[in-house]
DNA sequence: CATCACGCAATAAATGAAGTTACATGAAAA
DNA sequence: TTTTCATGTAACTTCATTTATTGCGTGATG
């Protein structure tokens, strides 16, 4: 069981577009995501869809967001990308018979749901802006210091 | 990605062993979890190692529970298959050089952690024990009504 | 009208979990 | 001691899911 790296991944992606003043190109953000643009045109279609980016084609075109940072929790993301399973371990069926397997479930829902709802609460309390001022910090950090790194501080 | 259905096919074959006086041999529970004793054979072979089962060979061979349903947690089950992720999501990179990603792991992170704290501190606060007498009084509000599926009980 | 960029369907490749086979080991019963 | 029962384990196959890729279509800009 891999652990799902979408939102992590999405949220990269929306920093990257509020990083610079034009619309990024699928091409770009699929380069700094090390991945296939095509892949990053259907992830963010879901996103547009929700009201989080927008999109436009031709000469300059590209993916803009299409609300202010400060207004973007991680938990908007995570709905816009469909709300997809928090947790990797969950019951085996959904209305089994077997009464153990009834016992079982029951003691785990109740374990999971509160872990669920931590985890929501908390990506709900987090939004771009707040991760966008973390990067800022660091750039800053890394700029006075002066690593070699500093050639990839654009992506 | 699909949710990781370990611990709870794990949890029943457990309390399906605790069912019976004689030790379980690794068709009979493979019968009852719809899979094949192979598999069995690999899960328990791990939690056998953790010291939670013991396996038997030849006749009235098959396993049994190397210590008392009370002094077995949910947590310690979840231990014994190796401490699996627990969270569904996760980060991209481990240590990435790339600022922004930097900035959303440790937002993640944080989220992460607490969540991962929560469903853990449940799961150590579940024995076997709480599971098998959900499941007795299950079989006893069962047996009252009366209802088709009481052919089902013993598995 | 040539270029750029997204839209989208369909397909391929990669990954990982689960199932299966085959054979070996050891213990109890006949 | 020989047969039967049961686990131990490696190797292999199957299956589902995710991700990557190709190809072609649409619309906007210069």
């Amino acid at each position: 069981m891999k652990t799902d790296t979408r939102l992590s991944g999405v949220l990269h992606v929306l920093l990257h577009i509020a990083q610079q003043d034009r619309p990024a190109t699928s091409d770009t953000l699929a380069l700094a995501m090390e991945t296939h643009p095509v892949v990053i045109r259907r992830v963010l279609a879901g996103l547009r869809e929700r009201g989080l980016v927008r999109s436009e084609k031709g000469h300059g075109g590209g993916w803009s967001l299409a609300r202010p940072l400060a207004e973007i929790t991680l938990r908007d993301v995570h709905e816009a990308l469909g709300s997809p399973t928090v947790l990797a371990i969950g019951n085996r069926a959904e209305a089994p018979t077997c009464l153990v397997e009834q016992a079982v479930n029951a003691a785990l829902d109740d374990v999971f749901d509160e872990a669920q709802a931590v985890l929501l609460r908390g990506l709900g309390g987090v939004t771009l802006a707040t991760l966008s001022a973390d990067f800022h910090a660091r750039l800053k950090a890394r700029a006075t210091t002066g690593t070699l790194e500093d050639a990839h501080v654009g992506h």
